[in-house]
DNA sequence: CAATAATCTTGACAATGTAAAGATACAGGC
DNA sequence: GCCTGTATCTTTACATTGTCAAGATTATTG
């Protein structure tokens, strides 16, 4: 508990203000007194719980891409094959960018995902979207009875998860207004 | 000419710093004032030139995306068929990210393309390297005989673009270390 | 209960973007 | 040539920011 002194449950409430500050005001007017003015602490109390600005940042990206995951499961779920799981996680992965292009540049735009990924001591692949997408894919190899080399299942792999990021990528691109419709992505892409 | 107060193309030569300091030490590094001590001048001088940090950052963009869109066509020149080119254009695409992730970053990173294109106008598609691509494109399905409506014409456009822009996003990737080899794109990838 | 650790505040500093006011150089009209 | 306006650059100033150090306050643990 605690209300004068100690927070009681900082950490988190300063994630959170994080989240709502680049929702509602973009990433570049993320700082870390703004974060701690709206949690009601003094401008250093962060310093308690990270050790600088950029751990704050991870652990925003770590909580958005939570619920990024969330959103993906929920495409999935209930889907009769694994083709159709592929293609509705695709929609959500656009739509969910689409929707907030600010997560996207906070995601993978200026420091990258990589420090995100370097922050999780050797990444070797598991971003855990492109986990999830590995499964589908394998699902849908074994459900079609097909069989490919690793290098094959590589090279496709990457092709999806380019293809569906390169569009929510292009799909961020506010000055971009195609005659395509984002929220309806059409099966053709992603077969 | 000049040596002493007006420094006789500074406008040039802050770009140009701008460039090496991200080229050096990434975009985070870039400051006003560092690229003004670069070029010898005082913090404010830029602001004679350029409005704000901003407007200076779009100008170097321009200059990189002239440099990125040399590399695209010489990577089409002199070859046979559309198809050639397109995949000598993707596989140039990819590289030139790929050597220079901070590029990357910077063009689509952060502030995204987006204030890039709108500085431009009403910006409706034609950013040079996609326009490069479109006419590659175009030519492709002349030079096979191909007719397709605009529709699917959109929609493959954005796929191939989507490839190759997802490929070199997650080329930029460092922590993503996959078995597979960025500077020898298969053609399938783009077929 | 005492000591240690965790958490938070206050105060300070350097770096940065930006604005205002003034200095210097250049351009064109006389 | 000279004067005047304009473009360019400097200086000064200020608010914001990330970060650190020293200290205050609370929690925890032995």
């Amino acid at each position: 508990m605690a209300d004068s002194y100690h927070h009681g449950n900082l950490r988190q409430a300063l994630i959170d203000a994080g989240v709502k500050i680049i929702n509602e005001n973009g990433e570049e007017n993320l700082s870390l007194r703004k974060v701690a003015a709206a949690c009601g602490v003094s401008h250093a109390a962060p310093y308690a719980h990270f050790k600088d600005k950029d751990e704050l940042i991870e652990a925003i990206k770590e909580n958005v891409t939570e619920r990024f995951m969330e959103k993906l499961v929920d495409a999935i779920e209930g889907k009769p094959t694994a083709d159709a799981a592929i293609i509705a996680m695709g929609r959500a992965y656009v739509t969910f960018f689409s929707k907030n292009p600010d997560y996207y540049i906070f995601l993978f735009g200026k420091q990258n995902i990589t420090a995100h990924l370097k922050m999780n001591k050797e990444y070797k692949g598991d971003y855990p979207p492109f986990l999830l997408l590995r499964r589908m894919y394998l699902l849908h190899l074994e459900q079609n009875g097909l069989e490919k080399t690793v290098e094959e299942q590589e090279i496709e792999l990457i092709k999806i998860w380019s293809i569906v990021h390169g569009m929510a990528s292009i799909a961020c691109m506010k000055g971009v207004k195609s005659s395509f419709n984002w929220n309806d992505i059409d099966e053709r892409l992603l077969t």
